[in-house]
DNA sequence: ACACAAACGGAAGAGGTCGACCGTTTAGCG
DNA sequence: CGCTAAACGGTCGACCTCTTCCGTTTGTGT
C-alpha cells in the first residue's frame, strides 16, 4: 500500500467542503474553485490551469494538491452549477402550463450556456471521474425527459418531438456560443426562438429521424492521432 | 533583402499547381493535401501537423516546404472544396422557385459540414494569411444572401428572416457535429428540419433581434491569457 | 552519363502545458 | 509560547506540437 494514499488530499467527492482541514487550506480550495470559474466562464475550459493557480493568487502546487487532476478541478468548479441548472429545471416542472415549463426551462438551461462558456463545455463533456457530475446531469436529462412528454401529453408539444432534441438544441447552442462573445448573447436568444417554434405541433412536415444523442456519449468518441 | 525571399516555396495562390516545379515537388504536394483532407474531414483541423506528413509519406520539413505555416495547409486542402460550395450555391441560386433553392442550398452545406468535420471548421476559422478563402467564403456568403432576400420577396421566407441566420445555421449545426460523430449525420439533418420549419412566414411570434454575425468576425475575439 | 540545383528526411530547437518534488512557512493545539 | 504536521510555493522533468536546420538523395537538362 503505497504511502501516497495514507495523506489522502482533500478532494471529497467535489463539492462538500471536507470538515477535517485547515483554515487556510478550505480557504484557498474555494478561491481555486472561484478563480476556475470565473476564468472558465469567459474563455471556456481550455484556459491553462497555472492561470488558474496565478488568478486564485496561490501555486501550482496548492491547486494539484486540492485537484489531483485538470478535470477534477473543471467538475468540482461546475458541481454547483449544475446542481442550479437541476434546480431551475425542477421548477419549472411545477409550472401547471407544461409547454410554459418546458419553454421556461430550455430558455434558463440556454442562458445558463451562454452566460457561462465554461458551464456549457462542462456540460457537454464527459467526466469519467466525477461521478456527481455525471449523476446530476443524468437527473438534469431525466427530468427535462418528463417535461417534454408532460408537454407531449397536453399536445402543446409536437408528438414526434424526441427527448434527444434537447441534446440536440445544447449541442447547437453550444457551437452558437463558441466563437464571437459580443453577438453569442443575441445569437443565443434567437438560436432559441427559431427552435421554440419549430417545438408546436404541425400536422404537415413531419421532422427526420431524431439523432441517438445521449450526454454520456458525448467526447467519447476515440480520438484517432496516428 | 533576406534570402530566404528569393527561393519561394512553392505556396503559390493555395489552389494553382504552381508550372516550373519538379515532378516529386508537385506530387507530393498533392498527396499532402490529399492527406490533410482526409485526416481533417475525420478528426477535424486539430489534427498535428506531423500525422499529417507521415499520413503521405513524407518529412515534416517537406510538409512545411510546401506549406509555410498550418493554416496555410488547411487552407489549401479546403480551398477546392470552398469552391465546391459557392457552386452549390450559385446552382440553387438557378431554381426557379426561391424557397426550394434556398432549402437546397442550406442543405448541402450543411450536408459537407457533416461529412467533413475539417470542412466545416475550415468555414468557420478565420484565415488572416489565406485571401482567397476569405474571397470565396464572402462569395457564399453573399449568395445566399441574394438567396434569402428573393425567398423574403416571394413571400416564401418570413420577412424578419436576417442572412446571419444562415451563419447562425452553420455555427448551430457545427456544434451539433462536434461531438459524437456516430449520431451527427441524424442530428445534423434533424437540426436543419427545425431550422426550415421555423423560416417560413408567420404571422404571430416574432423573432428577437438577429445577432451581429459575419463569418469574417468568427474566431476574432481577443483571447485573454492572464 | 553527368552535374547541379531542387527537393527530401531525420533530428533538433522553441514554446507551452500537465503534473510531481522538496525545502519552507504557517495554522492549530497543548 | 513552542512544537508538529499540514499546507504552501517555486522549480523541474516529461510530453507534445510547430517550425527550422543541414546533410543527403533525386529529378532534370545537356
Amino acid at each position: 500500500m503505497p504511502d501516497r494514499l495514507s495523506r489522502k488530499p482533500s478532494t471529497s467527492p467535489a463539492g462538500t467542503p471536507a470538515p477535517g482541514q485547515r483554515a487556510d487550506a478550505r480557504n484557498n480550495r474555494a478561491r481555486l474553485l472561484q478563480a476556475a470559474r470565473d476564468a472558465y466562464a469567459l474563455d471556456g475550459t481550455d484556459v491553462p490551469a497555472s492561470a488558474i493557480a496565478r488568478r486564485a493568487g496561490v501555486g501550482a502546487a496548492t491547486l494539484y494538491r486540492h485537484f489531483p487532476t485538470r478535470d477534477l478541478l473543471i467538475a468540482a468548479a461546475f458541481s454547483e452549477q449544475l446542481g442550479q441548472c437541476v434546480a431551475a429545471v425542477d421548477e419549472a416542472l411545477k409550472d401547471d402550463d407544461p409547454w410554459r415549463g418546458l419553454r421556461t426551462a430550455l430558455t434558463k438551461v440556454c442562458r445558463m450556456q451562454a452566460e457561462d462558456r465554461g458551464f456549457s463545455a462542462a456540460f457537454l463533456t464527459e467526466f469519467p471521474d466525477a461521478p456527481d457530475v455525471r449523476r446530476e446531469r443524468a437527473r438534469a436529462e431525466a427530468s427535462l425527459a418528463r417535461l417534454v412528454q408532460r408537454a407531449k401529453d397536453t399536445g402543446q408539444l409536437r408528438k414526434d418531438f424526441d427527448s434527444s432534441d434537447i441534446t440536440l438544441l445544447l449541442l447547437a447552442n453550444n457551437g452558437v456560443l463558441q466563437d464571437c462573445p459580443a453577438a453569442s448573447m443575441a445569437a443565443s436568444r434567437r438560436l432559441l426562438a427559431y427552435f421554440l417554434q419549430s417545438c408546436r405541433p404541425t400536422d404537415d412536415t413531419p421532422l427526420p429521424e431524431p439523432a441517438p444523442l445521449r450526454l454520456d456519449d458525448l467526447y467519447r468518441a476515440p480520438r484517432r492521432t496516428g
